[in-house]
DNA sequence: ATAACACATGAATAAGTGTTCATATGTTAT
DNA sequence: ATAACATATGAACACTTATTCATGTGTTAT
């Protein structure tokens, strides 16, 4: 680290004392650091569970299959958005689909993903 | 649910059949479902976990206390976005912070959030 | 009091996101 | 084949959000 002035530029980290005492730990624990490709796959993960309509699906979904008519009444938006949400939930893994002739029903993932918004709704409620 | 035409409008739910076999299931499910603003609090909360910048941050946390300065250097953006996101962590309760003198020192807020965070990755790791 | 430091914050801008509207796809019944 | 149904999808628009830049606030040392 080297000396500097009183900038905010990102090059040159303006601290001098507070560094000292950390840096070791944060040295140390550089390596194990959560990569840059996993942070942003957690990202993503949560990123599918932080939309109102998505989160209402999801909890929807918890009570069993369903197919898009009924989760549309449920959470009470219009079918095209459900269906777009819907890919977005299908494409973070966290839903999955069978087709029954025209119906198409929509199912939690996995029991991972349960926990997941179960841990969620817990933490609110304190 | 009344007759309808072909439409997507909000009001006239365009499905008959499909209907029928679980109105019952959702019906019963009606009561137990999640409030708007419960599923509010938890989109929230997930939004607040669903920015690279900030799942980098809080992985960092788990290594224990740290200062502004450590993560920034850590997470490797600007000062003042660290900044902008620490509030935005603070204010979902993800976060917790004391001063010491000019530095303050941010830490994970509960063991709840290091779980919630453990299970993010664990989810993505399979 | 002044200067340097550690951090926070307001404004502005660029990029991303959710909904609606219109329409397309795939399935079933006639 | 045609019509009705169940769902999906592309485009457009309003809205949100993350970063940067400049500056402000609070603390410590001189």
């Amino acid at each position: 680290m080297h000396k500097h002035e009183n900038c905010n530029c990102n090059e040159c980290p303006h601290h001098v004392e507070c560094g000292g005492e950390n840096i070791d730990k944060v040295k140390l624990f550089e390596n194990k650091m959560i990569t840059e490709e996993e942070a942003y796959y957690v990202s993503e993960l949560f990123k599918a569970i932080s939309d109102l309509t998505r989160v209402r699906i999801l909890f929807s979904l918890l009570a069993g299959d369903m197919c898009v008519c009924d989760i549309t009444e449920l959470v009470g938006v219009s079918q095209s958005a459900v269906s777009h949400q819907l890919r977005v939930l299908k494409q973070a893994g966290l839903v999955k689909y069978r087709r029954e002739g025209k119906t198409i029903y929509y199912s939690i993932a996995d029991d991972h993903v349960s926990s997941i918004l179960a841990m969620g709704l817990e933490h609110i409620s304190e």
